[in-house]
DNA sequence: CACCGTCAAGTCGCA
DNA sequence: TGCGACTTGACGGTG
């Protein structure tokens, strides 16, 4: 079963944050503060991941703030040892593959070696956090090549060169993807076919950044470069991976969309359904389209799995369209029929539309009517006295959604608590 | 509590 | 040689 995950972050979901400080903050006290606390959000999107059967998912490498700077000389392995173990265990109960991804600051070919150092010891970083949570060697750390440096074939030999030099739990883990600006897929095929380096197509990265004309004799369609691609993966690897992304209209070319469309993800989905991978997507709205993506491929079927996105979506669909709220509502009434794509393109459609004040507020109401019965008086003047402004025209809905979003926390109403009516 | 400049990283184009 | 743009989310100070 092909697995679709999401990357480091999560929306609508509480208690998942990640905190840093700047570098004069930095003291020891501080970050041990910070990392206790990161790690308490990692093991909650553990939690949600599995929850949510979402079984691939990339860590963020700013759980360990400074984590390969001299800034940061905690021994955080040993300090952490048993949340590490714990939160590995749950990985592995879970059955959840997890990867993590260097940024653009990352960079091995460098032919400044003081950078190429601070590459390396990123690398050892992610590849420690990697050996700590005892995840496997089908779980990848993602790398670009680097820059160009006006000499090419000079910085691929470079990159080859210093790969060659790293530490053995390192490259058991490495993989590369081709990057939008400097090395297309063909490039990185040579790369990784070379060096023996499994390597990750990027659909996004290879629109943006395509083979040049005069190194293929006719341009490859997707599914063939990921074929390419596939062949680079060893049995100790896993499964194929994939970096899978769409263009946000109006935006600079390569920019992640705000969510994934339903229609080019399933004509996507097509061409690799029966190819041994798993699909990493990489979107503005995380594990929303992650959950969406995987609703809509699952062989499972469960109409419970909709019930459940609809009772997060709702009130974000009444505040927009009580036509498609209702839509919504009789497409979920046949408990033996499974209809996401229906679901999802209502979903998708009525997103796009800005709230009219009249629906806002007649959301709202819903929303407060959780509320009503215990709210003090003050609460309930207060309420009004947001509702009213907001009705005239005076402000925006945000203050009512902020002010509903104390309620909900005070009065702890679970059901709204894993609401999106409060984030989207 | 809203707002916005700053931070942190390395490369590259342009004065 | 040096500077700004590029990117990202959160910090951290101001009003």
């Amino acid at each position: 079963m092909m697995e679709i995950g999401y990357a480091c972050l999560t929306v609508g979901v509480q208690g998942t944050d990640f905190r840093t400080c700047t570098r004069k903050n930095a003291s020891n006290e501080k970050l041990v503060e910070l990392i206790e606390h990161n790690l308490d959000s990692l093991e909650t999107i553990v939690d949600y991941n599995i929850k949510n059967k979402i079984r691939l998912f990339r860590i963020t490498s700013d759980l360990i703030p400074f984590g390969s700077s001299p800034v940061n000389q905690l021994p955080w392995q040993d300090l952490f040892m048993s949340r590490f173990a714990r939160i590995g265990e749950r990985l592995k109960a879970g059955n959840l593959r997890v990867s993590m991804h260097p940024g653009q600051y990352t960079v091995l070919n460098s032919p400044d070696v003081t950078v190429v150092e601070r590459a390396v010891d990123d690398l050892i970083y992610h590849a420690n956090l990697l050996d700590a949570l005892e995840t496997g060697t089908e779980s990848k750390i993602v790398l670009h090549i680097g820059g160009v440096y006006g000499d090419k074939e000079q910085a691929i030999r470079r990159f080859c060169e210093n790969y060659k030099k790293l530490d053995s739990s390192i490259k058991q883990r490495l993989i590369i993807e081709n990057d939008d600006r400097n090395y297309s897929i063909d490039d990185v095929l040579r790369i990784g076919n070379e060096m023996g380096i499994p390597v990750v197509f990027d659909n996004l990265h290879h629109r943006v950044n395509p083979t040049k004309a005069e190194t293929e004799e006719k341009e490859l369609t997707e599914s063939e470069w990921i074929d390419l691609a596939g062949e680079t993966w060893r049995p100790q690897d896993g499964r194929q991976k994939l970096h899978y992304s769409q263009q946000e209209p109006g935006k600079r070319s390569g920019s992640h969309s705000e969510t994934i469309r339903i229609d080019a993800f399933l004509e996507y989905y097509s061409a690799i359904k029966e190819k041994p991978v798993d699909v990493m997507l990489e979107v503005k709205d995380k594990n929303l389209s992650a959950v969406k993506c995987r609703n809509l491929i699952s062989e499972e079927r469960e109409i419970g799995r909709l019930e459940l996105e609809w009772s997060r979506y709702k009130y974000l669909i009444l505040e927009r369209s009580p036509a498609a709220y209702e839509a919504i509502r009789a497409l979920l009434k046949d408990k033996s029929a499974y209809p996401a794509k229906n679901f999802y393109r209502i979903l998708e459609e009525t997103m796009q539309i800005q709230p009219e004040a009249g629906h806002a507020v007649n959301a709202a109401q819903h929303v407060w009517g959780y509320f009503k019965d215990q709210a003090t008086e003050q609460e309930r003047l207060g309420y009004l006295k947001l509702i009213d402004s907001y009705r005239e025209g005076k402000t925006s809905s945000a203050p009512v959604k902020r002010y509903l979003w104390k309620m909900t926390e005070k009065y702890r109403q679970p059901y709204l608590q894993d609401s999106l009516y409060f984030f989207l």
